[in-house]
DNA sequence: GCATTACTGAAACACTCGTGTCAGTGGAGG
DNA sequence: CCTCCACTGACACGAGTGTTTCAGTAATGC
């Protein structure tokens, strides 16, 4: 459905927000950024509240991809978190909280929704990665709440402080206690 | 050094962005609403970037408050989250996650190291709820990066899912698993 | 009494914001 | 050729931004 210029621009405007954050981004100097125009962008994307839509469900797609390609079965909180302590990802994620915590504030607009929607993405990957006798069970819905708990909280931690090393040992014992 | 209308207004503006939000909070509507202008705002705090400056201390204080009271010893980590998951708190956490997310985004202005700080101030009191064994210990410093790690994450789920029951449960798994 | 100090009001300044208007391009299909 | 259509440029509009200037008031200390 959207057209394949529509696509470029959406592309170069989301490299843009990775590292200008999307909380306070304006159309002029983000259209200025990627060589476009805030005419341009209004016309493809209807509205800013449009491009941010669209934005958010670019990022989304990322996350979305990665939770497709992480597999089932044990070792999934490992793996998720070899992802998420990945430099390379930093700007995605911080951009993931700032949505996170920008939804909880302002529970309107095209934030809406995003903070519990992702908390449901996560607990369904991790539920797959749990032994089948559990999954339907209270106590494996609370094992896997504790699991995303210590996977966010690192996540919060490392970003802060990008001690990735002592992060990741509490993470590490955090999985067998 | 303060003067008795300072904090007065502070008081008000802090109120205000409880429910309203830090990250795009503007003079005029802020003023307005606590019964001021814009004038006398920057007359007393000098400049918007004073006034937030301010309102983080403000709400600095009420985090640091807390940690003051919770003690030491056992059972830290379980008081901790009754004073977090507490409904009446859900405003001032809001408000952390949202200059936590700001200051990772934006390092400069006033939000500048925010989210190291807390972090630091947290693993403190958490050393402090340690047997003196470990504390000074590569262990210690791991145990009590967990824990955190778990209280954060625990809290994000609260905030976004309002879902006390099934995070209590998760923390409560994590501290005796 | 008088000067100093703390505070407040009204209005303006120089922006930036998202959006709308009107006018064009260029190329593809009939 | 000519029409349609996706796309783009220049510009203005009204509203909102933080901040400044100039003016005042009320209370305090000498």
């Amino acid at each position: 459905m959207p057209s394949a210029r529509e696509t470029e621009l959406l592309e170069a405007a989301y490299r843009y927000v990775l590292t200008h954050g999307l909380a306070d981004v304006s159309l002029r100097p983000l259209a200025a950024a990627i060589g476009s125009s805030t005419r341009v962008l209004l016309y493809l994307f209807g509205s800013k509240e449009g491009l941010v839509r669209a934005l958010l469900a670019r990022a989304r797609a990322d996350e979305l991809a990665l939770l497709g390609d992480i597999g089932t079965g044990p070792g999934v909180v490992a793996r998720l978190w070899d992802w998420l302590s990945a430099p390379a990802h930093r700007p995605l994620l911080t951009l993931w909280l700032e949505a996170y915590a920008r939804s909880l504030v302002e529970p309107d607009g095209p934030w809406a929704g995003f903070a519990r929607a992702t908390v449901a993405d996560w607990l369904e990957v991790l539920k797959a990665g749990q032994p089948e006798e559990v999954r339907e069970t209270a106590a494996g819905l609370v094992s896997r709440t504790r699991e995303l708990a210590v996977l966010r909280g690192a996540l919060l931690d490392l970003l802060a402080t990008g001690d990735g090393e002592r992060v990741t040992a509490a993470l590490r014992a955090s999985l067998s206690p």
